[in-house]
DNA sequence: AAGCAGAGGTAAGGTCTC
DNA sequence: CCAAGAGACCTTACCTCT
């Protein structure tokens, strides 16, 4: 695919769904068009109540019945909100009490993950009947491939861009925004350039018009701490990284990132498009009500440690993976963040195993102060099917059948 | 016997993404 | 006094084996 001496210079688009979750859910409510809506926070008796108390008609749910982000009380966090409510400051990944200070009358929704999964699948089937060479990157995005795709070329690939476009919103009533270009990096900023519902095409030569003019943030790798150093360092635009000497780069980032960085300012990316991956990990966390101590809440957080084992078990054995790595993560009430790892000798699905093991590791980890979130993953994955046979290595790392017995007697239930 | 280099594993922390 | 959940990947340190 990323065969250097093709012929044809690689055309390479990223889709992106608009506003995807508020999206599906105004299809649902279509009288709620126009108004704020955000999408987040966890499940309430009244979104339920919404659901059931109106049943067939949803349409006709009267705006005035829906939950507001005011009367919200919790900790979550907006997925993601209409562009009606993205006027009043509010945008993904912030608190939903801070939201509701900044548009008080937003609507506020929870995620109907079976919903979303739905609407997910039938995009990405529509797209890749058009362009095989798919990769999946997450729920409400997508890059594809147009290089050997036939006309994919004309007009840069405006013309299937526009096509998949229509494709998509036929078959879901959903908009997306697309971008073609050299290369991920370049599509993926692209898709940006004109949301929602808009397709940008960007050529070799435009670099440097329509991509170093931005903040570096917008390259996808740049994220908030790399971009508050270079800030520091004087960078703020792509078009000043790109005239940064790599030297200098690799000297503040490291020579890897520093390398990568300065590489991308310059919109040079070789990654092919990958049409399938294999999960490295997996795992289940989750933030309490209320920060929870490990001695005065022994009790509840034990359940809950065991809850989340034996559902990352259940995930496990529902796709048919198996692991040896098994880890727990805790987030402190100062928001600090501790892992600890335990390898097992042989992987496994199995839920008591599992917990067994994560036992260990959290009793390597500090727990004087209160715990905000606990979570468990399980790394290393093989197939089930596949047993481990070689490498049955040094098994060093074995907790010993003492410390079993030793963690009873503690009366500690991890 | 001791030391070193390189490979590979493991553990912990951090960053980034949607 | 706000700030989810799931996953990928990177760096550093340390260990063991050869």
């Amino acid at each position: 695919m990323s065969d250097p001496l093709a012929l044809v210079p690689r055309r390479i688009a990223h889709l992106d769904m608009d506003a995807f979750y508020a999206s599906v859910e105004l299809l649902r409510y279509p009288q709620l068009k126009g108004l704020p809506v955000v999408i987040g926070g966890g499940w309430r008796k009244e979104d339920e109540a919404l659901r059931m108390a109106h049943g067939h008609a949803l349409a006709d749910i009267p705006v005035g019945a829906f939950p507001l982000l005011k009367d919200y009380v919790g900790r979550g966090v907006i997925t993601t909100a209409t562009y009606a409510a993205r006027q009043f400051g509010v945008g993904s990944a912030m608190g939903l009490m801070k939201a509701a200070k900044l548009c008080p009358q937003a609507i506020l929704l929870p995620v109907d993950f079976e919903e979303i999964r739905r609407y997910s699948r039938q995009f990405k089937t529509i797209a890749s009947s058009i362009v095989p060479q798919m990769e999946d990157r997450g729920v409400d995005e997508i890059y594809l491939d147009f290089t050997d795709v036939p006309g994919g070329q004309r007009e840069g690939g405006r013309v299937l861009a526009r096509l998949i476009q229509k494709a998509v919103f036929d078959a879901t009533g959903l908009t997306c925004s697309v971008g073609v270009a050299p290369n991920k990096l370049v599509a993926k900023m692209a898709s940006e350039f004109n949301k929602p519902n808009g397709i940008s095409i960007v050529q070799p030569g435009d670099l440097q018009a329509l991509v170093w003019p931005l903040p570096c943030r917008k390259i996808n790798g740049i994220g908030p701490k790399a971009s508050e150093k270079l800030t520091g360092l004087g960078i703020h635009t792509i078009g000043e990284l790109a005239a940064a000497d790599p030297q200098w780069l690799m000297g503040h980032f490291g020579k890897t990132y520093g390398a990568w960085m300065f590489e991308a300012a310059h919109g040079r990316d070789e990654r092919a498009v990958v049409t399938e991956s294999e999960p490295v990990s997996m795992s289940r966390e989750t933030t309490f009500d209320r920060d929870l101590h490990a001695v005065h809440d022994r009790a509840e957080l034990g359940a809950v440690f065991t809850r989340l084992c034996e559902q990352v078990a259940a995930d496990l054995q529902r796709k048919g993976y198996v692991g040896k790595t098994i880890g727990i993560k805790l987030r402190y009430d100062d928001f600090k963040i501790a892992t600890r790892d335990t390898t097992l000798p042989a992987a496994t699905a199995d839920a008591a195993r599992i917990r067994q093991a994560a036992g260990q590791s959290l009793k390597r980890a500090p727990l004087e102060k209160r715990l905000r979130l606990l979570g468990v993953r399980v790394g290393s994955l093989l197939k089930a099917g596949e047993s481990s046979d070689k490498n049955q290595a040094p098994a060093q790392s074995v907790p010993a059948p003492a410390a079993i017995n030793s963690e009873a007697q503690t009366g500690w239930l991890f």
